[in-house]
Parts: structure tokens; C-alpha cells; sequence
DNA sequence: CGTGAACTTGACGGGACTCAACGAGAGTGG
DNA sequence: CCACTCTCGTTGAGTCCCGTCAAGTTCACG
């Protein structure tokens, strides 16, 4: 995907970020709703690995929405233990949670080199004050990025180290593959000290019960890519259930 | 606190709920904003322990504040294992996050005898979105909210036992005594068991640590009552930090 | 004074962490 | 093309935190 960055004007095919934007927030409509998006400011800018995108406390200018790349929302104790809150994949937002002084609440890393859209964000909070349908469309998301940590809270506090990595591994799946029930390969760009700090484990841990799963048959995780051989199987076992099958996107 | 139903004109004294729910959205004044919201239609009820007030899944037909008493907003594992992903205070909300469908992401249920005031949703929705103050309120409290959650999963993810019941105790006494550096006596209607679901521990686990703090001369635990003996040590031993104080209200 | 819920304590086992070493690729510079 | 390095993945040994089981105690309440 390359940066047709000083687009500006609505008459043209849909700006890739636009289209994702607009898939980002759940059911608008394909008609006005989109026009209306197609209207707000874009500029693109790539980070690389390691970059910090949003930094804790500091005031958040632009609705950020990542377009390929995979980032990571992250807390810290001071003595360096960290616990990753939340992925961003490609089609997700940030910048949306805002304080009272429109200050980011986490840190927001890159986890791979990103390519990242920044829309103004005085022009989508006029949108989401001037049109019912996106202040709900917005709460809708907050919701679910909301429930989607209460499951992680799930994960963390009650599943064993196995249940934990077949969990995120079927999340993960079904983030890029919603509504597939059977077998797949998708993207797997991050290291298991990533995934160790996602799940509360230590690295060889994770290590441990991949290694575990993927004797079992189940997954196989090469070359920064995951397949999940048996989906049905995984569910079963960590109990995972998906919260993107039920939306609304329409 | 008694229930006064069926008011619904705003001459008169500020209705309770209405004050509550005043304190609850940041940043709004208390002038024209607080005329708007004791236009919203109100009425009370009283639940049992153990009552559920919300239902996951089921559609939220109120938005509901607690005016006494506690709930627990849970999720659980298929096999009855629970995680208790956030608790309601008196003063807080609930159905303010509602997906495509207006349906609750959680389970709510009351921990003791609660007063609940249940506020018309469509008339708050319209307030909502008539007015870009109450529109940036509700995000800011949901970001609040937001930010609650990651630090729970901190907690969860990356503290020792010792730290989370730490940690736990301090945001109890926290967000019942905001910006209290000291020392203090605050409710704590629950039992060990509930601390546990909380923390992802067992509870014997729990009570070890609990008792831990008690040899330490930390905290003293007795009758419903929690009371924090050294603050600043407590706080140091397990890195709270409050998000209560930086709150802008008005 | 009896009953049940909640709290408390001990003994024991196991799941997860730490330390440590080794292997496998990917990138780098000569 | 090939050593060199660095990150990442893999595996073993030992330890400890925390869960489980079990028993006993305290407290609220009828």
C-alpha cells in the first residue's frame, strides 16, 4: 500500500485509510456516512520498529488508525515488568479514549514498521457531535474494545499458561480471519517475549506451551506466520469465543 | 438515603441521583449542564444481594447509577471458574458501554443491598448528543474507565499475590477517599472470596496475603470496614498509582 | 445454643519462574 | 563467500510461589 497522501477531494475511489476508517466503526452506512468520512483531512506517515506512536499523558492530536503493522498498547510497573494491554492490527484505531485534557491513557509502541493514517480530530469529534449515528458507532466501538479487555481481564486472572497462548492464538487468528471456524495461516509478526508480556508468563514459558501445541498438531508458528490446524479444537479447549461474529458492520 | 420517586421538576433541590450522576461525568459545570440532566427522567430501586442487574447479552433498557451499596461486573469460564473485571461504587455508572445492539458486555451483579437510580436512556442519548459537552464527558469518563481496566490487567498480568492485594486495597480505599495520602477507615462490604475472583488468586491465597498486611501493622480489615493504617507505604510496596486525583470535575 | 457462612491455618503438590546453555537464522562487514 | 554478532527460539535443572485439600475457628443470626 503506498501513501497517495494529499488527497483531499471525495470524487475519487475511496482513500484506502478512508475504506478502513469506515470498516472501523460499526454500522454506518455505506452511503452518507462514507461521504462524510471521505470529507475528513488524511495524512499518512510510516513508523519504525520500536517507534512510540502514542506516549501516556501526552496530549493526542490526531485520530491515529493503523494501516499495515502490527503496535502494542502497553503499561509499566517501575521496575520494568510490563504488561502489553492491548494489539493493534491493521484497521484499528487509537486516539480514541481520551481524557478530560485529551491525553492518551496508554503508551502505544510499534511492533513491526507501520504505516499509520492520521485524521484531524477536531474535524471527527465535530462528526461525532454533529450525526446520532456516529456517537453511536462510537460507543458501539468503545464497547467492544471495552469487552475485549474484560476477556483478556478473563484470560489473565483465571485460564492456565496453556489456556492462555491457545486463547490469544485463536484471537489473533480470528482478528484476521473473522468468522472462520476451520483451519487457516494468518500474519504472526511478534516475538513470544511479546506474546509472554501479553499473557503474564515468562518467555520460556510461552515457549513451553507452543512448543506443546504445536507437538499436539494443532498450530504450527514459522517464519512469523501462524496456522491454526484444528479451530475447532483450540476453541474447545481455552474456551475462546469470538466478539467479532456478532457485529454489525452495516 | 430514601427514595424519592417521582420527582421530576427541576425547581427543587438537587434529587440525589441527579448529583451523583453530576459527579460522575468529568468536566461538566455545574450551571447550565446540571439543569440539563435534572430535566432526565429517574426512579430508584432497591436490588438483593446477588441480584443481577444487568444481564450480558441482554438488552439495556436504563442507564443505571448505584447510589448505595456494591456490584461486580463479571465474566466466566464455561467450567465456573469467574474473573470479576471492575466494581461498582456508589456514584458509578452502568450501560454507558453498549454495543451494536444496545446490549450489556457484561454480567452485573449486586454484591449487598443496592440503591439503584435508573435514568431514561434514550433522554440521556438526545443529551448526549445534543451537546458536545456531555459528549466529550462520556468519553472522558469511558477513557477513565478504559484506563481502569489496563491497570487491573497490570495487576493481574504482572504483580506478585502480595502486590495485587495491595494494589486491590489501595484502590478501594482510593476511589472511596480521593487524593487521601495517609491514613483512613473506608467500607468494604465484601468477602475474601470476591477479593479472590478480583485478583485471579484463591482464596486462601487472599487471606494469607491479607494476613500478611495485618502482621505488618499495614492495614486492618474487620467487620466490612478497611482501614489503612500507612498509605504511602502501601503505596510504594505495590506502585499505585491513582487516576482519581488528576480528574478534572468541573 | 445450633447452624452456616466466612475466615484462618497447616501440609503438600504442582505449575510457573529463574538461571543457564545451546541452536538457528538474519544481518553485517571484510 | 565466510566469519562474526545479535536476536530469537529451544531445552533442562532446580526452586518457589501459589493452588488444593483438609481441618478448625470465629462470627452473625435465628
Amino acid at each position: 500500500m503506498t501513501a497517495n497522501t494529499l488527497k483531499t477531494l471525495a470524487d475519487q475511489p475511496a482513500d484506502p485509510a478512508v475504506s478502513l476508517l469506515f470498516a472501523a466503526l460499526p454500522q454506518l452506512s455505506s452511503g452518507s456516512d462514507l461521504e462524510a468520512l471521505q470529507d475528513l483531512s488524511v495524512a499518512y506517515r510510516f513508523v519504525g520498529r520500536d517507534t512510540k506512536i502514542l506516549r501516556a499523558g501526552e496530549r493526542v492530536q490526531k485520530l491515529h488508525l493503523v494501516c499495515s503493522g502490527w503496535a502494542k498498547r502497553s503499561i509499566g510497573l517501575a521496575d520494568g515488568r510490563r504488561q502489553i494491554v492491548g494489539f493493534l492490527l491493521p484497521g484499528n484505531l487509537m486516539g480514541l479514549l481520551t481524557d478530560a485534557r485529551s491525553t492518551s491513557t496508554f503508551d502505544v509502541v510499534a511492533l513491526t514498521r507501520c504505516e499509520v493514517a492520521e485524521f484531524d480530530i477536531a474535524e471527527f469529534n465535530d462528526l461525532i457531535c454533529s450525526s446520532p449515528q456516529f456517537s453511536q458507532s462510537l460507543r458501539s466501538q468503545l464497547a467492544f474494545e471495552s469487552a475485549m479487555l474484560g476477556d483478556n481481564m478473563l484470560r489473565l486472572g483465571r485460564m492456565t499458561a496453556y489456556e492462555r497462548v491457545c486463547h490469544f492464538l485463536m484471537e489473533m487468528f480470528d482478528r484476521q480471519m473473522p468468522g472462520l471456524d476451520s483451519a487457516g495461516t494468518v500474519d504472526f509478526p511478534i516475538t513470544q517475549a511479546i506474546v509472554a508480556d501479553a499473557l503474564g508468563l515468562s518467555v520460556v514459558h510461552v515457549n513451553r506451551q507452543i512448543m506443546r501445541l504445536k507437538n499436539e498438531g494443532l498450530v504450527s508458528l514459522d517464519r512469523r506466520r501462524l496456522t491454526i490446524t484444528d479451530a475447532n479444537a483450540l476453541r474447545r479447549t481455552c474456551g475462546y469465543i469470538s466478539r467479532l461474529e456478532g457485529r454489525v458492520t452495516d
